[in-house]
DNA sequence: CTGAAAGCGCTTACAG
DNA sequence: CTGAAAGCGCTTACAG
């Protein structure tokens, strides 16, 4: 029956209850500043007629901004799904919606595109980015509306230090961690199965996994083998990997994550060489499926749910005024060993 | 300096470029009736201003519209993922903007609850759902605003006929492929390991998948072993799979997705049991890491990318009134055989 | 081809 | 505690 009528607003329900409009928003809005019978009266009005505010009219007039716009890598790769996760559930708990918009490498946007993506000036947004085209959309945001953005990914504790939009876990110190580990069991020194750089100019051409890589070789006067540049998918490190499998000298390879952690697994087997007794490999992020492979992947744990939650926590604090931080709720990253590592074959 | 200088709105750029506002308004949604001279004086003041339009009142003010709301399971779940990447592609690429609010099986809500989630009475919505709850706030939107929704998911060929509104593979034909490949393959029954089920209800228990291997082991008139609950995590299959791994009489395993086959394949190892020549394991999606897990998933591809463009495409003729339904446009499910299944052992 | 009007559904000051 | 006003930034008819 009802098919067609149009939904009730505020002033369908004021009339209703024989009030202005502006009680009935006082009441929806939770304002003390209302008598119990007066809000009864509305409460009873606004059940009858299945009012519900519309939050575009909210926000137009001026409300408090109810909404998040995160423009955001590829879903696929499991930290940025996870991210987005954590900022959805954050979001949603206090009633927040949150739109997405990836940023497709394969596109060409000019900072106008990024800009034009969000539904009005001054929208608040978080920007979960990692590669070249993520790094001049932050850019753009940065420059059109510091006060309401901010961003995630992987940063060293330098960059977070100096930037209070930035939410993120110390890569390089993870890295080094693993690193270290490998070293320790004997390892002679230890390769890189790189995840593609954000950059060229700003960091050589290294992501920051890669410098705490190298850096953790050089503290440890290891030499520094040639770090191999893979792409994002399994089959471009199983492809990329393939110099380091044939090299049977090599005995420990750090990958930049658990996909490429898992197709220089799937190479290893293919050629024949025994993981972990002939060669230790690990990933980074731990990803679901990362302990449930034979041998099951050792890995860095990273907790990008709470990630995206202390991103959607900044971004609220930046949008009250306040030019302070909340301090970081999430654990450091930290090495899980399982079955791919160990010490390296006897000579 | 302009830190704080308000946006500027299609007044100011009126203003700037000595016309109405409402001939802006026809220059920025191209409309031709406007002239050539004119056109180019506004649109000189726009870049001049730096002006966007706002959507929010756009909507408000009647505006035909351009946004999408996505109710969605877990997005850790690989189809669900990769749905709702089908659907933001394909909104982008006409300038759609989407939100997604995730419904959390945790979470106890009400219909209610539900509705209130939309930003708007008659928000464009896509529900993503496979789940009880997904299943109770699909109803709760088919309710509220049936011209206004679409339902992605898993379905048979006789849903997809009856509901115009919905959007789905048919999984219960894949199922049946599955099954009838490992019979062919020479087992003597195939065993389920199951994806949680919807709705005890409407299905007797049951997921389409599982219907359609019941359906192919009877037609084959074999015996058809009791069905085993998983949960949806790789975690609750490795446990929840054990039985039929202690079993050597069991032989085939056709899995409700691919995290449980990864979680199957994994017991197996443990227990010492040879895949594939010992016990033949078979999963359900074609999630990426199937195709480089030693050995290889033998799985199900889905184009769930295709999938949620459908659900995208469906969801605009609903709006633009259409009753008839585009033709689908994603290849069938298809089973892509690798190294996990083969023929029983010899008795 | 272009403009003056009314209105979308709300909110924030301002009055009482 | 409650209401009358003005306005958020746009769009659809309606006039010319």
């Amino acid at each position: 029956m009802a098919e067609k009528k149009k939904a009730a607003s505020i002033w369908d329900v004021a009339r209703l209850a024989g009030v202005s409009h502006q009680t009935v928003s006082r009441v929806v809005n939770g304002s003390p500043r209302v008598a119990d019978p007066t809000r009864a009266k509305v409460m009873t009005a606004i059940a009858e007629l299945g009012y519900r505010p519309n939050r575009l009219a909210r926000t137009l007039a001026g409300g408090a901004p109810q909404s998040v716009t995160v423009l955001t890598a590829d879903t696929s790769l499991y930290g940025v799904e996870a991210s987005l996760r954590g900022i959805e559930k954050a979001a949603r708990a206090v009633g927040w919606s949150v739109s997405i918009s990836v940023l497709d490498p394969a596109d060409t946007f000019t900072d106008d595109d990024i800009i034009s993506r969000l539904p009005r000036a001054g929208e608040p947004t978080i920007i979960i980015a990692h590669d070249e085209p993520g790094m001049r959309a932050r850019q753009a945001l940065l420059d059109a509306q510091p006060q309401a953005m901010v961003a995630v990914g992987p940063y060293t504790a330098d960059e977070l230090e100096k930037s209070p939009w930035l939410v993120g876990m110390d890569d390089g110190e993870a890295a080094g961690q693993a690193t270290r580990y490998l070293l320790e069991m004997g390892h002679h020194t230890v390769h890189h199965l790189a995840i593609p750089t954000s950059s060229d100019k700003t960091q050589g051409g290294k992501t920051h996994r890669a410098d705490g890589w190298a850096a953790a070789l050089q503290l440890a006067g290891r030499e520094q083998p040639d770090m191999i540049m893979s792409g994002w998918t399994i089959a471009e490190a199983f492809e990329a990997v393939q110099p380091l499998i044939e090299d049977r000298s090599v005995t420990a390879i750090l990958c930049g994550n658990d996909d490429l952690a898992l197709g220089a697994l799937r190479a290893a087997h293919q050629a024949g060489r025994d993981v972990p007794g002939d060669l230790s490999i690990v990933g980074f992020d731990n990803a679901p499926f990362t302990a449930y492979t034979t041998p099951a992947i050792t890995t860095v744990n990273q907790d990008f749910l709470g990630l995206g939650r202390g991103a959607f926590e900044l971004l609220r604090h930046k949008l009250d005024g306040s030019t302070s931080r909340p301090a970081p709720c999430w654990p450091d990253p930290e090495l899980i060993v399982r079955e791919t590592s160990g010490p390296p074959p006897r000579r």
